[in-house]
RNA sequence: GGAGGCUUCGCCUAGUCCGGUCUAUGGCGCCGCACUGCUAAUGCGGUUUGGGUUAAUCCCCAUCCCGGGUUCAAAUCCCGGAGCCUCCGCCA
């Protein structure tokens, strides 16, 4: 939700960042006639109540001969105050129902235009030349024994896969390398729950336009999430946090479930597009005037773990179109893959601003000591499965083997290369000095 | 899945049986002032959150886990729900 003083004070500036996403600037015009019939039946029935409160404490001290005039007043205006009630509450449910249809509001540096008018900010790392027929990430993870689409889609359906030998080694091996660098960087390493309440699900803005996109447990009421950035936000719903010595930072681990809905015949092969991944996802709470600076932390991070996998990628600033409801400005890095001949979205930051934390009523005290609303930001470390499949196309070798990141090996038993028939020893960590 | 107990303004707590000066008690913590060479101690005052109104203060309304209901009037009575705890059953 945007704050809606800014909706009061500065109509045309919310009416701007809409033209720019392309959405309904007569939002802006719906909320502020929302806003001020609320405002007026507020004040009706809150000097009703005021009356009617002095007319039940009238009789109590009325004498006996008094009391029934008394009680008659009292009674009529008990039955003012609930049709005033029942009228505010329905003008509260109306301001709320545009209110959550507006967009955050887009920062002034974002570029414009939609999807395909992304600024590329930065490439970094050569990409790769091959003397001989790259194979796709499916082809050389079977010949590895790493992926099995065929019986995940036995077992699950399409775009589901196992990952095995190998590649079960793999994604454990992303998922330490990307949280030791996290507690390393001064993160709270948090295991995160998969399933979550509505209120959760609907403080994140995953219910507005991604709601096609978002499995439903019917019979339990619960949702499983797209992204451990639902529970993470959700974690410090209606908390007052200390952010006096800086943002909060967690790094997150969930399973995350997306339905793919809108996506048929949209990266079809492969684990590139997925019903189920693992991810890990880094959090902040910040204090408002923080945030552009720590979002350029988290990109910062997200380069960094692409750079000790030695992937080579592009860094995009998003276009004002292609912004997700809650971001007021999203980077994305995307990594070459040679069997597309291109870079495709490997992580993605935003910065949501005050947006998702004043739904889930999350606040900070500020030097006043006065509670304000916070701001928080999300962005990818690693999407697990997305991150293999690029690293076994960048890293393959003639012989279809897979060159090991130096980072990785760790937790790799070491070795420098993943061959077809290869036995991994288990992975033993190196002992710290 | 079954039985019982609990939920009050940061934390602890009085109040709930029997509805109305609850405009919520006291302690801790915190803030301010006074006293003091400094600290401590002590004294006095302040200290939920949101909304409305205002230039600002004042003031008004709501808020005792949440949602309904009864009543002129609900922290208090009734119904439904959530969370936590204990015990039983089941279980990785």
């Amino acid at each position: 939700m945007i704050d809606l003083r800014l909706v009061r004070e500065n109509p045309d500036l919310v009416r701007a960042s809409q033209r720019r996403r392309g959405a309904d600037e007569s939002l802006v015009d719906a909320l502020l006639a929302a806003d001020v019939a609320r405002r007026e039946v507020v004040k009706r029935a809150d000097d009703l109540r005021g009356e009617q409160k002095s007319a039940s404490q009238a009789v109590k001290k009325a004498s006996p001969d008094e009391r029934p005039a008394v009680l008659d007043r009292a009674r009529a205006l008990a039955a003012e105050v609930k049709e005033a009630e029942e009228a505010q509450r329905a003008a509260d449910a109306t301001l709320r129902e545009v209110h959550v249809r507006i967009p955050n509001v887009v920062a002034d540096e974002v570029p414009p235009g939609g999807e395909d008018d992304a600024v590329t900010l930065r490439t970094v790392g050569e990409v790769p030349a091959y003397d001989f027929a790259v194979r796709d990430h499916i082809e050389i993870g079977e010949r590895l024994g790493a992926i099995d689409m065929e019986r995940g889609a036995k077992v699950s359906g399409s775009r589901f896969y196992f990952l095995t030998g190998p590649g079960a080694l793999l994604e454990f091996a992303l998922a330490q390398l990307a949280i030791s660098r996290a507690v390393a960087a001064g993160f709270t390493p948090v295991i995160a729950p998969a399933l979550v309440k509505p209120s959760a699900m609907e403080g994140t803005g995953f219910l507005g336009e991604h709601d096609e996109e978002v499995y439903r447990i019917e019979r339990d009421d619960l949702y499983l999430v797209g992204t451990s950035e639902v529970a993470l936000a959700g974690m410090h719903q209606n908390e007052v946090l200390d952010l006096s010595g800086g943002p909060r930072r967690y790094a997150g681990w969930s399973s995350c479930f997306r339905r793919e809905a809108g996506s048929y015949g949209k990266d079809t092969r492969g684990i590139i597009r997925v019903h189920w991944f693992d991810k890990v996802e880094m959090f902040s709470f910040a204090r408002p005037e923080d945030t552009a600076a720590e979002h350029l932390r988290l990109l910062a991070w997200e380069e960094e773990f692409l750079q000790a996998l030695e992937l080579p990628y592009r860094v995009v600033d998003i276009a004002a179109g292609d912004l997700g409801t809650s971001a007021t400005r999203k980077y994305d890095i995307e990594a070459w893959f040679p069997t597309q001949g291109t870079y495709r979205e490997l992580t993605s930051t935003s910065d949501c601003t005050t947006f998702q934390a004043r739904r889930l009523n999350i606040r900070y005290r500020d030097d006043d000591g006065k509670a304000r609303t916070a701001a928080t930001l999300n962005g990818t470390l690693c999407a697990i499965a997305r991150t293999i499949a690029c690293l076994l196309e960048v890293h393959q070798r003639a012989d279809g083997s897979v060159h090991v990141p130096v980072a990785l090996r760790p937790w790799l038993g070491g070795v420098e290369a993943l061959t077809p028939g290869m036995t991994l020893a288990a992975p033993v960590p190196p002992a710290t000095a």
